[in-house]
RNA sequence: GCUCCCUUCGUCUAGUGGCCUAGGACGCCGGCCUCUCACGCCGGUAACAGGGGUUCGAGUCCCCUAGGGAGCGCCA
């Protein structure tokens, strides 16, 4: 039997990152064990659904590269199946029509729930034989079995036995007709012959409702494989209020995919003390019988380690791939200076973050606003101006401009002057960078470029005269 | 309230009865390196929720308690 895992969820929002991991476990299944991933949109809730929610989750799976080899099926464009199976069930006798009003049901669960009871549907409706005068649409119910108890062998949190005298009579059409999701679920899974069914374990007491209904149906049963959820940082669900939590966010905030896809991964699931997994390693590795069954908790920190762990080593082409779309965010052209592969070599050791790594590149494309203050009255001060000027001179006559270069002559103005390095890089530092944080002077130096550095040196200069004729 | 699920360092986890005076990773703290910021390297801090069993032996098996979560919709 061919493996078939699909990734369902409904267009109410964007992709999260709970949900993504859901739809990465799905994806690993099926990549494992050479089978198809089905990427379908549970929209009938016509409310809540938007094209927008769509298009911002087919853009985060695109993104993180959980490519979908059948979809996306929207049920919006399936309605007449459901209507047809309601159909069959009602013929069959395993479904029936429901007219208790919202007020009669609302009395029953308060009821219910008075005398400490789960509140659930009492059948009342099952055997009834005539109609309302007032001709109003009935809902159709699904038949629950009375008696014996339903067993799921999830694959992650081992076998559960529902009772089933705690379910009760689900409403699978709603008096318009719309069908409900945990008929749609079975109606879908059926149809496109889904065999491992793998999601949130916000679903597990839905499982024994939806295989009830599957036998209904006389469908094979999947396998289920319910993943528990991520929680924030304070331990609480993870929700929108939580901050970043949006997979789109995490790359407009200069993350790598494959960053997070492996932080992700490592979210309730190990292989050892192993911590960082290429896609392929994922692949070849992951077991969902080696998901936890507990919830863990969403770390910032970790992730943020990982992505500069990818910055580090990943090939310096791929990272300026990236880097390049986070330059332009910015406003820069990245043809307008130094080739971005030299950048992301001078800067991948001190960025944890794409996003940063471009702030703090942008003085080599364009010019920065003014200097840091602290920074320039620390090291713009009168005693620089002698080491400022040997230096301009020497570097004005630089045969060439290079790293080495350039350290050669910084190297060479400290001696004479009788300063130690840091006395001279600094102050050089900030004329050209603007504040006293960049990569090695040489290679910021040779970065920047001949035209720049003179004229910021100027400026430099400028800048410490005015002042001490100010004082 | 009822049903179901969960419980090892702050966090992610290793651990499938003896290899555990509980290992790794992130974070944090200290040191080294150093032209800044970083990287790197070295060292340190820190956990089996509690209580009963079973067993020669329990983080590992069983039961109870506590705590956390989910579900109980004409939402998905």
């Amino acid at each position: 039997m061919t493996v078939r895992t699909r990734f369902a969820p409904s267009p109410t929002g964007y992709l999260h990152v709970g949900g993504a991991r859901t739809a990465l476990f799905c994806w690993l299944y099926a990549r494992k064990h050479g089978g198809t991933f089905v990427l379908r949109i549970e929209d009938t809730d016509l409310a809540r659904s938007t094209a927008e929610s769509i298009n911002t989750i087919l853009e985060g799976m695109t993104w993180l590269g959980l490519e979908y080899d059948e979809g996306p099926f929207y049920q919006t464009e399936r309605m007449d199946r459901y209507r047809g199976v309601i159909q069959q069930l009602l013929g069959e006798g395993k479904a029936y029509h429901c007219y208790c009003s919202k007020e009669e049901l609302d009395a029953m669960r308060a009821e219910q729930l008075a005398r400490k009871q789960k509140p659930r549907y009492d059948g009342r409706c099952r055997d009834r034989r005539e109609l309302p005068a007032d001709g109003r649409e009935p809902v159709v119910r699904f038949k629950n079995p009375l008696t014996g108890s339903v067993i799921v062998d999830d694959l992650i949190k081992g076998r559960v036995v529902f009772d089933n005298a705690e379910l009760d009579d689900l409403i699978i059409a709603r008096s318009d007709g719309g069908p409900t999701y945990n008929f749609t679920v079975c109606v879908d899974d059926m149809d496109m012959n889904i065999t491992h069914v793998v999601r949130g374990d916000d679903h597990l007491n839905n499982t024994p409702r939806q295989i009830n209904i599957l036998q209904a149906l006389n469908a094979p049963l999947p396998v289920y494989a319910h993943v528990p959820l991520i929680l924030g940082t304070d331990g609480q669900r993870l929700s929108k209020r939580h901050g970043a939590v949006s997979t789109m966010q995490f790359r407009d905030e200069g993350y790598l995919p494959e960053a997070l896809l492996n932080y992700l991964v490592r979210l309730g699931w190990s292989h050892g003390d192993k911590e960082v997994f290429s896609v392929d390693e994922m692949i070849e590795l992951f077991d969902i019988k080696d998901v936890h069954r507990s919830a863990a908790a969403f770390d910032p920190e970790k992730l943020l380690w990982l992505n500069q762990h990818y910055i580090k080593s990943s090939d310096p082409m791929h990272i300026a791939h990236h880097l390049s779309w986070h330059m332009g965010r910015l406003g820069i052209d990245p043809t307008a200076g130094p080739d971005l592969v030299e950048v992301v070599l001078a800067q991948r050791e001190r960025a944890k973050t794409l996003a940063e790594m471009a702030e703090n590149s942008a003085f080599f494309y364009r010019d920065f606003d003014g200097y840091d203050e602290k920074d320039a009255s620390k090291h713009l001060k009168p005693e620089a101006l002698g080491p400022l000027n040997a230096l301009r001179e020497a570097l004005a006559q630089a045969p060439e401009w290079t790293a080495v270069a350039m350290h050669e002559i910084v190297n060479r103005t400290a001696e004479t002057h009788g300063l130690k390095l840091g006395k001279i890089a600094q102050p050089l530092r900030v004329a050209v960078a603007g504040r006293a944080v960049s990569p090695p002077i040489d290679v910021t130096l040779a970065l920047v470029g001949r035209e720049r550095t003179l004229r910021r040196l100027d400026a430099a200069i400028d800048h410490i005269e005015r002042k001490s004729a100010v004082a």
